[in-house]
DNA sequence: GGCCGGTACCGACGGTATCAGGTACCGTCT
DNA sequence: AGACGGTACCTGATACCGTCGGTACCGGCC
């Protein structure tokens, strides 16, 4: 692997990600030799926080280019928000994806200290899934692009295998899954549904917040931010306990209480040959 | 957007004629691109059926090609897998995007009815949504490629402004949120919430799958799907309810388990210690 | 020698242009 | 009526462009 600039993306994963066509074919003629850094002497070690300032630096300048050119940005463009070139930037960050999940972090760090506050100002359990909620859809609302670029990042070329991608949706549910591990190991109960449930509730509040931008928001946020509420905390359940009344849901065969446009290209292969006998 | 704007947008005949008014504002859905739809004769209408089934096959081949190069494949290997070249899908396609909105349009015909078809197979609303998560899975499961490609397309080349992007997941939240709606109604509550609870709950099982898939499935399908109808059910109330004793998360005193950064500024000059690593 | 940074470039990929055919429909001329 | 040319679509292929992620190679600083 690479020697210094990677130290973050590229140091978990055993081997390393090729893609389809294989054209980063060169793995270890970089001298790797003085890889571990026990070798490391003061004319390298000098530098390490440089570095450190260096890729912070480029961090923030994605950031500001992100807000000025809108989620789609080019490295080109994010080189010269920081008044450098691409080159530079590959020096302290081996792709696309590492400089992606460096932004993810750092947005994290903004994040997660808000949601955390949020939840501490209450006692109540439920108000504090509540204020969590406000504060994703706040942050969400500071800086639309941003977010964009953050939760929807089309980055990691993936390819048939794993996708290292570690978007912030990720970090963010991280967090709710080991919180709720916590709490579960308090109560004495299993754990074991942590995971699933911090990613789900994250993925709950993302999903419901992207519709509500897609669809050019319905509802005020408040209302959005109470409705999840509701959802995340009771559950579906609520949706049909109060009246027991009628059966709830589609019973046999209802019409399919479907948005309009089911009727897409359901005709199955049935025809008469159009034109010409087959298509040539 | 594009939906059907097919081929005919850059055809200029020769001695044309009452181009009419440029309406291309896309009405409704089928179509209609057709400006001068005024002279349509036979000679066009003639390939309607054919085009309808070259599309179909051309979605086919898209399915298989993602089948065989993962979910990133490139529009020459769909051409290839469908025995002709980028020039002839392009005829019917305006973009790589409009395949793709074809693409989930073909899947969720599959899926909606499987999903439509585990609900009807009870009648204990908590079951049908068990039901409906495992058939989620379970396509999850059936082929990962195609659901990578169709959940996590990273097409639309968005760029700053709104993208119409019609995923797959969008589809299947139209849908339970229309389902929501239907059952808040005849349960005589405000189905204000319907949007995004139905999107909220798809995006819930969406990011627990993802998740469960990423980190390389720690349990049994089945027991996620457990754990996800508990909480898409019951919510998060269940997690503090029964022990009423510490206050569930208080995210102060026990090492949080999260990145060990509360400075959101840019560079503390301080520690010499290289960027956090937390564990990833 | 370490490192930094820049120019110029490669290669992949989405998308287009332009070629050279082929076939059913239409209006018209005989 | 039938023949005929034009029309309105199809099909395939090759070659190409623009963009953008990523790299080779160079010079300069310690």
């Amino acid at each position: 692997m690479k020697a210094e600039a990677v130290r973050r993306s590229s140091q978990d994963k055993p081997a390393d990600l090729v893609r389809a066509p294989g054209n980063v074919a060169h793995a270890g003629e970089r001298r790797e030799s003085k890889a571990d850094q026990t070798t490391r002497d003061r004319r390298d070690s000098r530098w390490d926080e440089h570095r450190r300032q260096r890729r912070e630096q480029l961090v923030q300048a994605t950031l500001t280019a992100v807000g000025r050119h809108g989620a789609g940005v080019g490295m080109d463009e994010i080189a010269a928000e920081a008044g450098t070139s691409k080159t530079a930037v590959y020096r302290h960050f081996t792709d696309r994806t590492d400089l992606y999940v460096a932004v993810c972090e750092r947005v994290a760090q903004q994040l997660l200290p808000k949601l955390r506050a949020a939840m501490e100002s209450s006692h109540h359990p439920r108000e504090m899934v509540a204020d969590a909620i406000n504060a994703y859809l706040a942050f969400l609302e500071a800086d639309p692009e941003v977010y964009r670029f953050v939760v929807h990042g089309q980055n990691g070329h993936f390819g048939r295998d794993a996708d290292p991608i570690t978007s912030l949706s990720d970090l963010v549910g991280d967090q709710a899954a080991a919180l709720m591990a916590l709490t579960l190991e308090q109560a004495g109960r299993d754990p074991g549904a942590a995971g699933a449930w911090g990613h789900g509730v994250v993925g709950l509040v993302r999903s419901a917040a992207d519709w509500w931008v897609r669809s050019e928001r319905p509802m005020l946020r408040t209302e959005l931010a109470a409705h999840l509420t509701d959802l995340a905390w009771a559950g579906l359940s609520g949706v049909v306990s109060p009246p027991p009344a009628t059966s709830p849901a589609p019973p046999t065969s209802p019409a399919p209480p479907i948005s309009p446009a089911p009727p897409i290209s359901p005709a199955p292969p049935t025809s008469p040959a159009p034109p010409s006998k087959e298509d040539k």
